[in-house]
RNA sequence: GGCCUUGUGGUCAAGCGGUUAAGACGGAGCCCUCUCAAGGCUCAAUCCCGGGUUCGAUUCCCGGCAGGGUCACCA
C-alpha cells in the first residue's frame, strides 16, 4: 500500500510543516536545573472545582518552589463542552486563592512562547503528526460507525472479554487499499486511529512520582487519535503538547492512570521523552454511610464559588488544601508560625497515595485560627468585602460606619486579650455576628430563666447605676451591687458554698443583663458591648426588656 | 467482571522489623471565668482478616475481604 498517498489524502492540509520545524519552533526551556514546568489543562467548561485548586496548588507550588514555570492550556478538544468565559472564570477562580499561572492561555507574559495555548488552535501540529504516523504505517483510518462499535462491545461483554478496538476486533486495520479508496469515495467519514503493537501480556513497572512504582499491562487498543472532526483526542494532544510545552511534570487526576499505557505508546511511537507524572488522588466524601469521589452534580461544596459566596478567608481553604497535600504543612507551620505558606518546601512525594475524606471541621478550625490573626481593620475590609458582593443592604449599610465596626471587631476578636478569640468562622456567618450591635437587625429573644418580678428588678436596678463612663472593673462592681440587692450572690465563690441561700449569682444577674441587651444568652463582655451601644441605646434597650416582661 | 490501586483512632495522618503506636481536627471532662469564645490540663478511641517468614511483625511475603479508579470519536 502506497502510504505516503493514503496520507495525502487522509489529511491533504497544506499548512503543515515538516516535523523538525516543530522542535525548533518549541526550543528546551532556559530554566536553572531541577526546575520543574507543570501545567493545569483543563476543559472550558468554566467549572473549576475543589479538586481543580487542589492539583493547580500541588503544580502552583511545585513549579514555583523549584524556580520552574506554571502554565495554563485550555483543552478544548470537545466542542460541545465549550462554555463562554470559561477561561476567564479559572483565572479570576485561581487568583482568588492566590494561584497565578506564569505563562498560557489569556496570560498576559512575555513567556508565552510555547503557544497557542488553546488546543483548537494547534490542529495543524496534531494533524502533521498524525500524517506522519499514517506515512509509517503507525496510524489508519477506521470507518467503523458508533453502531458498530456499540455491537462489538457487546458482543465482547457478552463472551467477558476486554472491550475495545484491538487485535480481531479492529476491522479497520486490516483494509485493502481499494476497501479505503471506496470508502473515502462515497464520503464515509473516518477517524484515526494508532497501530498499536503493544502486548497485553506485556507488563512494566511505571515509577509515579505520587503513586509510587505501579505496573502497567502495555496497550493494545488502537486508540483514536484523530477525530472524524479532524481533532485529536485527548490522548494524542497530551503526548504533543506536554512535549513541545516543555513540561517537566504531569499532575492529574488517578483517573487518567487506566490510560497511561495509551500515553506511554504513543510518546514512544512519537519519538518523544516522557515527562515524569503524578496522579493525584481524588477529594472523598461520604454518602450515606459510602465513601464516595467528590462530585459536581451532588456536592455544592466542591464548587469554588461556594467558598467565595460563604465568605471563607481564601487564605484558609488554601492552607487546608495544604494540610492534605503535604501533610507535614500543618506541623512545620505550627514550628514557623509568622512563615508564609509559600515558604514550606512543598514535596510531591508527600502527597497520599489514597483519597482523602473531605472534612469541613478541619476547614472551618483552619478558618477561625486564619481569621483570628488578622487585625481589626484587615477583618473589616475582608467582611466589608463580602457584605458588598454577597450581603444583605442592611449588612451594606451597617459596614458603612467603619468607624463604629472596628471597635465591635477589636471586641468580638479578643484583639486587647492575650489570646484571640476565634469566633469568626466565614464572612457569611461573622457578619451575623454584629447584628446585635445594629438597631434594625437586633432581635431579641427575650427568655429569662427568672421570674419577672427578679428581672425587672435587676433590670430596673442596674438602669439607676449605669454610668457610661464606668470602666470595665468600675462596670461589674456596680453589677455586683444589683446582684447583692437582688437575692443574688456577688461573689461566686460565696454562691457556691451555699447555693440555696441566694437567688443566684452575679453570673445570672450578668445573664440577665445579657440577654436584655444583646438578646442573646452568650456574648463577648457585656460592659465592652455597653460602652460600643452607648448610653441611650443601652438603657432604652433594659427598658424594652423590662417591656416585654409580664408583670 | 477484567486490569490498576489503597487499607494505622470518627477524620487527616506520622511511623517502614523491637515504639508507652506521634500530632492535628472532632468528641468527653476538668480548670479559668459575668455567659460564650479563647486558653491550659486530662481522658476515650486505631494498626481490615487469615496464613506464613522471623527470636520478634502495624511494618516483609501470600491469600482473602473491603474501599477507590478505569474499561468513549469526554476530558
Amino acid at each position: 500500500m502506497d502510504l505516503k498517498k493514503l496520507a495525502a489524502t487522509l489529511i491533504p492540509d497544506t499548512d503543515l510543516l515538516p516535523l523538525e520545524e516543530y522542535e525548533k519552533m518549541y526550543p528546551a526551556r532556559d530554566l536553572p536545573k531541577g526546575a520543574q514546568v507543570t501545567r493545569l489543562a483543563p476543559s472550558p467548561t468554566g467549572f473549576i472545582h475543589l479538586g481543580n485548586l487542589y492539583s493547580a496548588l500541588a503544580d502552583e507550588r511545585i513549579a514555583h518552589t523549584t524556580g520552574g514555570i506554571f502554565y495554563l492550556r485550555i483543552e478544548d478538544t470537545d466542542e460541545k463542552r465549550r462554555v463562554e468565559g470559561a477561561v476567564e472564570s479559572v483565572i479570576t477562580s485561581l487568583k482568588y486563592f492566590n494561584i497565578n499561572f506564569d505563562e498560557g492561555a489569556e496570560i498576559d507574559s512575555p513567556l508565552n512562547k510555547y503557544g497557542p495555548y488553546y488546543q483548537r488552535q494547534r490542529a495543524s501540529i496534531y494533524r502533521a503528526f498524525a500524517k506522519d504516523l499514517i506515512e509509517r504505517g503507525l496510524a489508519y483510518p477506521c470507518f467503523c460507525t458508533e453502531d458498530e462499535l456499540n455491537a462489538v462491545r457487546e458482543e465482547q461483554v457478552a463472551k467477558k472479554e476486554t472491550t475495545g478496538y484491538y487485535g480481531r476486533y479492529a476491522k479497520c486495520r486490516t483494509l485493502s487499499e481499494e476497501q479505503i479508496y471506496a470508502n473515502l469515495a462515497v464520503g464515509k467519514p473516518f477517524v484515526i486511529r494508532l497501530r498499536s503493537h503493544g502486548d497485553i501480556a506485556n507488563k512494566t513497572t511505571f515509577r509515579d512520582r505520587i503513586k509510587g512504582d505501579i505496573t502497567v499491562t502495555e496497550n493494545d487498543q488502537d486508540v483514536v487519535i484523530l477525530k472524524s472532526d479532524g481533532i485529536p483526542t485527548y490522548h494524542f494532544a497530551h503526548a504533543i503538547d506536554d512535549h513541545f510545552m516543555r513540561t517537566t511534570l504531569v499532575i492529574r487526576g488517578e483517573e487518567w492512570l487506566a490510560s497511561l499505557p495509551v500515553h506511554i505508546e504513543l510518546f514512544k511511537v512519537l519519538g518523544f521523552p516522557m515527562p515524569a507524572y503524578g496522579h493525584t488522588c481524588s477529594l472523598m466524601k461520604v454518602d450515606g454511610g459510602a465513601k464516595r469521589k467528590l462530585s459536581k452534580r451532588k456536592d455544592p461544596e466542591l464548587s469554588l464559588d461556594y467558598y467565595r459566596r460563604d465568605g471563607y478567608y481564601p487564605l484558609a481553604v488554601v492552607k487546608y488544601l495544604m494540610t492534605i497535600l503535604n501533610s507535614n504543612f500543618e506541623e512545620w507551620e505550627r514550628k514557623n508560625p509568622a512563615a508564609d505558606y509559600t515558604q514550606f518546601k512543598f514535596t510531591i512525594e508527600k502527597m497520599g497515595k489514597s483519597g482523602a475524606l473531605f472534612d469541613l471541621d478541619k476547614l472551618n478550625d483552619i478558618s477561625r485560627t486564619e481569621l483570628s490573626k488578622l487585625s481589626a481593620e484587615q477583618m473589616y475590609d475582608f467582611l466589608s468585602g463580602w457584605a458588598d458582593e454577597f450581603g444583605t443592604e442592611a449588612d451594606r449599610r451597617h459596614f458603612a460606619d467603619r468607624e463604629y465596626i472596628i471597635p465591635i471587631l477589636n471586641l468580638v476578636m479578643g484583639t486587647n486579650s492575650k489570646k484571640r478569640r476565634k469566633d469568626i468562622e466565614r464572612a457569611s456567618q461573622g457578619v451575623r455576628l454584629l447584628d446585635y450591635f445594629f438597631d434594625d437587625t437586633f432581635a431579641p429573644d427575650y427568655s429569662f430563666p427568672f421570674d419577672a418580678q427578679t428581672v425587672s428588678a435587676v433590670l430596673s436596678g442596674f438602669a439607676a447605676v449605669y454610668d457610661p463612663a464606668d470602666d470595665n472593673a468600675a462596670w461589674f462592681a456596680k453589677v455586683k451591687g444589683v446582684a447583692s440587692a437582688c437575692g443574688f450572690a456577688a461573689e461566686m465563690s460565696d454562691y457556691k458554698a451555699d447555693p440555696s441561700k441566694y437567688k443566684g449569682s452575679v453570673a445570672d444577674v450578668a445573664g440577665i443583663l445579657r440577654v436584655a441587651v444583646t438578646g442573646m444568652p452568650n456574648s463577648p463582655d457585656l460592659g465592652t458591648i455597653m460602652a460600643i451601644l452607648g448610653r441611650e441605646r443601652s438603657l432604652a434597650r433594659l427598658e424594652a426588656a423590662r417591656a416585654s416582661l409580664a408583670l
